[in-house]
DNA sequence: AAAAAAC
């Protein structure tokens, strides 16, 4: 069987976008998938990270739309025929693009909602019509729910990262936007990963589905080697620049498992003088592209993330991944290490396990993915002397500072009581405008205030428990964000 | 246990 592209049964328009994109030859997932989603039936594709499952649906799917005119689209309409459901908006608008790549010399139009960002540019697209629609599923029920999104026509639905769109989190939202598409129609699943009851419950959305898998699923790819270390909790930092080091390393993801250690991380790491930026779910949309985007550039050595990046984003030449948290699930591992080794390159994957239940989760991991795994010691180097202040760094916090006082939680926590300090001495503080949170604003010919002249600072009620905690919370991710 | 996805 011919592996080029050339050799397709292929739209020209379709064949020449391929070639501007410099592909002559099909992957296996491709080679595989592409002539059976070309006859329409529903497929369930189960490939490596990394492989090209993206193009793998969308040229077959596009092919479809140009030769299998419905008989309502009139060239004045266009309604939605195709839709494409990813779960995060990263994933979403790369997808998105590839897709518009794929059909830039076809009248086909297409476009991306996701959340996050003002919803109007987004109506005034689908106003306009376009055959494929790219989501994210929360916005797409906003739209859908605003009208503004019509899916009664929708021909073909693919789940990307279907376990993900699968599970018990999305589940319901995709079951309302499945409701209002129509019945007759082609759905088609992708994903590296597929758990046994991920696949029996998929099956219970397919019709008659070929089922196509290029590797054994879960599997990971071997161009990535895979490396354990035992590490203390409390030298995880250390470990990370270490292993940066000794492996020239210019670029790496570092996955940690949730949104406030990955703020405090990527802090941390910035202070140590490494280019980092952090992409997690608390950042605004425009915040979580610019990392993004910098990554991408290579403005940035370190993209320190949540899961929220473990799937799907394809980034060239990325040449390690660091589990700075081992995954609470093992096939998140498999998505995690999915972004480095992409397209055949070589890659590293190095995780860290330490204390509570990472032994557990390394063993979940072993079993998934079917591989011996060693858990290797790891011989820090002392270069930074333990339990005693000598870096000439302060270790607590002064007033109205944040942030430096958790620095001793970078060291081992025997020794984290030598950070603590007494107290300085301080003046008590001059009142603030408790409105706009600054020092109230003396003006010509002011009078000593009251409290002033009786030498006692004004009482100023408590913040309520609820605020303190609100406040707390802001406060340290701000703290947490590294300063650019 | 956490993250993701809508204001």
């Amino acid at each position: 069987m011919s592996t080029l592209y050339s050799d397709l049964a292929l739209a020209d328009s379709l064949k020449r976008a391929v070639a501007d994109m410099g592909y002559e030859n099909m992957t296996p997932i491709q080679a595989q998938a592409i002539p059976v989603v070309l006859t329409g039936q529903d497929v369930m594709g189960a490939a490596q990270t990394g492989t090209g499952k993206t193009a793998a649906f969308s040229l077959p799917l596009l092919q479809r739309l140009l030769k299998h005119e419905n008989a309502s689209t009139s060239p004045a309409r266009h309604p939605v025929r195709a839709l494409v459901l990813l779960p995060t908006r990263e994933l979403a608008d790369q997808v998105a693009q590839q897709i518009k790549q794929y059909a830039k010399y076809t009248q086909l139009r297409s476009t991306v909602v996701f959340g996050g960002i003002d919803m109007k540019p987004q109506t005034a697209e689908l106003k306009k019509g376009v055959e494929v629609l790219v989501a994210t599923p929360g916005r797409l029920l906003d739209h859908i729910e605003a009208k503004n999104a019509v899916l009664n026509q929708v021909e073909y639905v693919v789940l990307d990262e279907a376990d993900r769109m699968l599970d018990i989190g999305f589940l319901p939202d995709l079951q309302r936007i499945l409701s209002y598409l129509p019945k007759q129609r082609t759905t088609l699943l992708f994903s590296a990963t597929f758990s046994p009851e991920i696949k029996r419950l998929a099956g219970s959305y397919l019709q008659n589905p070929v089922t196509i898998e290029v590797a054994r699923p879960n599997e990971t790819a071997s161009t990535v080697e895979q490396r354990f270390f035992r590490v203390h909790d409390d030298d995880k930092r250390r470990a990370l620049r270490q292993v940066l080091r000794e492996r020239g390393l210019t670029q790496a993801f570092v996955f940690v498992n949730s949104r406030l250690g990955c703020a405090r991380l990527a802090r941390s790491l910035e202070r140590d003088g490494l280019k980092t930026s952090a992409l997690h779910g608390d950042k605004s949309q425009d915040e979580r592209l610019k990392s993004l985007a910098a990554f991408k550039a290579g403005e940035v050595e370190l993209l320190v993330c949540t899961d929220v990046a473990a799937r799907g984003l394809d980034i060239k030449d990325v040449p390690a991944v660091f589990n700075y948290d081992i995954p609470f699930n093992a096939e998140d591992y498999v998505h995690r290490i999915g972004r480095t080794g992409r397209a055949g390159a070589s890659g590293l994957a190095v995780s860290f396990s330490g204390g509570g239940n990472d032994a557990r989760l390394v063993a979940d991991i072993e079993k998934l993915i079917k591989k011996k795994i060693e858990l290797e010691p790891l011989d820090l180097e002392a270069d930074r002397p333990r339990g005693r202040i000598n870096d000439g760094r302060r270790h607590w916090r002064e007033e109205g500072e944040t942030g430096d006082a958790r620095d001793a939680l970078d060291q081992p926590r025997e020794s984290r009581e030598a950070y603590r300090s007494p107290r300085p001495h301080r003046a008590p503080a001059a009142p603030r405008d408790p409105f706009f949170d600054r020092p109230y604003e003396a003006s010509e010919g002011d009078q000593p205030a009251a409290w002033e002249a009786a030498g006692k600072a004004p009482v100023a009620r408590a913040p309520s428990a609820n605020i303190r905690a609100k406040r707390k919370v802001a406060a340290l991710f701000k703290a947490a964000e590294p300063s650019n």
